[in-house]
DNA sequence: CTGATGATTAGATGATTGTCAAGATAGAAA
DNA sequence: TTTCTATCTTGACAATCATCTAATCATCAG
């Protein structure tokens, strides 16, 4: 405590105005990482913006590379836990789970500086 | 054209609801990938958390790596367009540039399938 | 069961990355 | 100038990563 500069405002919320720990940063950085290329970030966009908020893995082509690369990416994005799979007969579908999604935003708005506010 | 990717507006909103090409994705990787480190993560917190929202290379401390490598990931970080540094006199001084952290927590934001949406 | 299709796993390889030691650069002080 | 301090750059190395081919797993249709 004691450490609350003056808050955003701007736009939202509680924010932690202290360094993160080692620790407290190692799960993010984890996620970051799985949304730091450029194949992985555009699967997730196809994903999240398929109908439903799904889709099948045979629906996310477009990409130079193979089928095994693709799903390589797809594991990454799952083992940061950005994303989920489930079978479904022959296919299997991806989505993409909402709430590691917005606890990286958050953390984002956090490192702001408190700039121009009054 | 046609694709401007409006920016935030209140919290969770116009939504770019399309996949996003492949250009379109390349910076933003880059800038995620910059933060997928524990490291530079935390360099970031360290930043942005100081006061008057800049700090001294001279005061980021307590890592376990040499100092060189700290070199190494700020200017990874600046490469990535996240802070930038000014030498005053002896010493450089990093801050966080606001602007490309709220592209990036917007883009999240669009990631979310638009649940509870009625 | 056999064969066909969708998707993942295994193994190999070239490229990228994180790290350090040593040298280089910029400014302040003597 | 020279020396000292603060920071960055270079060069090298091991570890990790992205990618491929080939093999394997899972499901469905005969």
């Amino acid at each position: 405590m004691s450490k609350q500069a003056d808050l955003p405002l701007g736009c939202c919320s509680p924010v932690v105005r202290e360094p993160l720990s080692i620790d407290e940063v190692r799960r993010p950085a984890q996620m970051f990482k799985a949304l730091g290329d450029p194949i992985r970030l555009r699967l997730l966009s196809m994903i999240s913006s398929h109908e439903d908020g799904e889709a099948c893995v045979c629906e996310l082509t477009g990409f130079t590379v193979t089928g095994p690369t693709i799903s390589h990416h797809l594991k990454v994005l799952r083992e940061a836990g950005l994303i989920e799979g489930e079978r479904r007969g022959t296919w299997i579908y991806y989505r993409v789970l909402p709430g590691p999604l917005t606890t990286l935003a958050a953390l984002l708005h956090a490192q702001q500086p408190a700039t121009v506010m009054a």
